[in-house]
DNA sequence: GTCTATAAAGCGATAGAC
DNA sequence: GTCTATCGCTTTATAGAC
């Protein structure tokens, strides 16, 4: 990838990040970047395609700080606080991590809005849920994929939610972290009882 | 409450739920009220003032639909169904229930950028929350307060992801009600053992 | 590929009559 | 309270030189 499209799109994210999707203007971009207003027309063709590309920018980014990396130095990490570190990675009060997560919620929201962006998400989204599922049944592999996913599917758009709540400043990340912990604890207590399923069991069995 | 203000609110929930806040334009919003953009001006000051008044005027109506209305012809309703029908509300493939929510969403997602829609936002989240954990009490009345409250929290807040989602398309209308009931039996059935406080006992009590 | 300059349109906001 | 008319800035997008 030319390094002048990098550029622009790191400033996009940048700037959605500061002023939204809404308050996105290309000459600011521009201005961010060192670039001329006329070079982000030739890159992108127009506004809609730019957004398109920086969302895919911000996924793959996002992609890169959430998979990968253990904590520690090595030390095989239990599967249950694996998944615990995965979900609350973008509730953390780092530039970096905020910047992303404001820029994600933001196209997230836009999406409502500008259908071209929907697919995007629905791939990005299916593939969170994937992982997460995996994660979950790492943690009780006895449960059944249905309730995997599902489970892995209501965690995943609690966090969406709580990021949502935590970045227009109205859920402090303290309390927000500790919610999604909550919600963790709930679920997999949840598998190991069969609960949540589409046909549940009510008293379910015990490992 | 003027008549003409009132028809320039329900003017632009519409708006705001076809084009998103950014896509408002004074000028559509004055058509679709069949009132001139000056009017709006007078009685709104500016953009952002009518900005404002919209989401309060959005937040009562949907506490209209919301509250209230037991669904039968007054059998007295049982407090997991009622639980789960106020939940399920949001989630309906009814044009004024899908208007009220993409508006009611827009909001929220702008409250990221306009920090003068936070005290309303905080305000009416908090009252969900207290609803909603008081509907659970009232199934499981031996549950701590501080429980219900983070349990109604979580669902709260799991029900905005949702509805998200579900406004965007990716989530079709079944299953995100699917996910809401599933979450709703997963936090009952963990208060009943004691899960998801934050000094929790492990194996909880039964009842 | 990258820039400067400019067209073209959009849109918020106000003045002033009724 | 309500309208018509209009101002003037902002913002997207393109033309054309280098």
């Amino acid at each position: 990838m030319n390094e002048r499209r990098r550029a622009i799109l790191e400033a996009a994210a940048r700037v959605i990040a500061r002023r939204g999707v809404r308050g996105l203007r290309v000459e600011e971009l521009a201005a961010e970047a060192r670039v001329s207003k006329a070079l982000v027309y030739y890159h992108f063709g127009d506004r809609a395609g730019l957004l398109r590309h920086t969302l895919r920018f911000i996924g793959e980014r996002a992609d890169r700080y959430t998979r990968g990396r253990p904590p520690g130095r090595g030390e095989p990490e239990d599967s249950l606080r694996e998944l615990e570190r995965r979900l609350l990675l973008e509730l953390q009060d780092v530039p970096g991590v905020r910047e992303n997560s404001t820029a994600w919620g933001e196209l997230r929201a836009s999406a409502v809005f500008e259908p071209e962006l929907r697919e995007e998400l629905r791939q990005a989204g299916g593939e969170w849920v994937r992982e997460i599922a995996d994660l979950l049944g790492r943690v009780d592999p006895s449960a059944p994929d249905a309730a995997l996913v599902s489970a892995a599917e209501r965690l995943v758009v609690l966090l969406e939610g709580l990021s949502t709540r935590w970045l227009i400043g109205v859920l402090p990340t303290g309390h927000a972290r500790e919610l999604m912990r909550g919600a963790v604890t709930a679920e997999v207590e949840g598998l190991g009882r069969g609960v949540g399923l589409p046909e549940r069991c009510p008293v379910g069995r015990v490992r």
